[in-house]
DNA sequence: ACCCGGATCAACCGATCGGTTGACATGGCC
DNA sequence: GGCCATGTCAACCGATCGGTTGATCCGGGT
């Protein structure tokens, strides 16, 4: 669809990783592929972002786990969307998906996620994001190599085990925790009682319970304790 | 102390990463680092013990987080006892540290940690079973290459906030969860109720709650929501 | 206009948990 | 042979949790 990229031209690529050894490392990876040209690295989401709006890379090479700041989705995020380098006063939460689509073709980077874990929430969520390829660091380098090829000309790229959990996924929708659930279950997660979890958020007890049903019910269990280790197995929690 | 190693040799390097990208980064990192020759890779803590037994190299770059199979502390405490490649029928848990020391010295390669977390945990654990030193994959690739000739030379090599937590927690030692604790704290991550945990271990309810009280003690918390999310949060749980 | 999902609250009950105290057996250490 | 840590068990009590039912309010979609 892209038109033009002709094989002549090599795919101009933004990685970003907050461990400088597999930053560098990738990047001496990278420099043995033909057709790509690696043009700038960052350590963080914030150095992404404005570098992705500053360099104008066609692929960026996206690690979801980054240290402190922004993580890699909300980073994701902004790239994909095409947003400036300045920090703008979004707020994170909120639904909003939709974004990836629209873009505007030209202007935005495509966004290559590479990293550790293939866990549901985060390939849901950096999808949402507007990933277009979801890679996993155990792949075989030339696996890498192609996905980037892929991920410049707009196609996605997905590892075997994460393309698995997106088709199971569509099959059985996975139940999805609302906002209200996860601030419960944040607050669950520091081991606070009910009704101290009440005073926190600002409501009844009984509220709280409510909610707490709820959340068994969608993780599949019938204790608090159960609920955090889920919580936990999952990422849902910081 | 252990002698020769003129400047003259280069160091004789084992690299062990479940990450088949962050593996072939470093091993293209290495290459331009002098005075290091990568001798082999391994992709398991199966393969590094045996390669490490077959290869006899200087030193191991070892990452704790290993898919499937045995971990990077395992393979350490095996390799760091200069074991053979085959497998023995011992069990991982237990007490029984106390490895590292005896060696042999001659054989014995010298194991240098190389991860993500710097979780007290897992920092104990490394030493504990051998390990000569414990960098993260944050540390710049110029520390990386320095500590590799640090270990060859038997001395020992720490990233700064290691180092760190290693001096608070000779200043302040840490509450050590006995083996029957973990075993209670393990159940417990499950959602079981204190009469299913007695039930699986064998045990009358009553002695459940005494562990349990020690484990609140111990993790500072007094819930068991709370206990698991500490426990998770050291992972002190797989 | 209607209905539905999400969030809020209430009252109730039995079961479980958290905390305490006290006790006994085992094994290693001095 | 004592001493201490560890693991085991018991009984008790108040507080909390888990589960249920029912209700109100609001915003969105057909």
């Amino acid at each position: 669809m892209s038109s033009s990229t002709p094989t002549s031209e090599p795919v101009r690529l933004l990685v970003c990783d907050d461990h400088v050894v597999v930053r560098a490392g990738l990047l001496a990876l990278l420099a043995s592929a033909s057709g790509i040209e690696v043009i700038g690295e960052a350590g963080t989401g914030e150095e992404a972002v404005a570098l992705a709006a500053k360099l104008a890379p066609d692929v960026v090479l996206m690690d979801l786990q980054l240290g402190p700041g922004i993580d890699g989705v909300e980073a994701t995020r902004r790239i994909a969307a095409g947003e400036r380098g300045a920090e703008g006063g979004d707020n994170g939460s909120g639904a909003s998906a939709g974004a990836g689509e629209g873009g505007g073709g030209g202007g935005a980077p495509r966004v290559l996620v590479l990293t550790t874990y293939d866990t549901d929430a985060d390939i849901t969520r950096a999808i949402e994001a507007g990933a277009t390829g979801y890679l996993l660091k155990a792949e075989r380098p030339e696996e890498l190599f192609a996905a980037i090829h892929a991920a410049a000309q707009g196609r996605t790229a997905l590892s075997p085990p994460v393309a698995s959990r997106v088709m199971a996924q569509m099959r059985e929708p996975r139940p999805t925790l609302t906002a209200r659930e996860l601030d419960i279950l944040k607050q669950l997660a520091q081991g606070m009682g009910n009704r101290e979890i009440a005073r926190t958020l600002f409501i009844s007890e009984a509220t709280v319970k409510t909610h707490l049903g709820r959340i068994y019910d969608k993780l599949g269990v019938d204790t608090r304790a159960g609920a955090v280790a889920v919580a936990k197995e999952r990422r849902l929690l910081p």
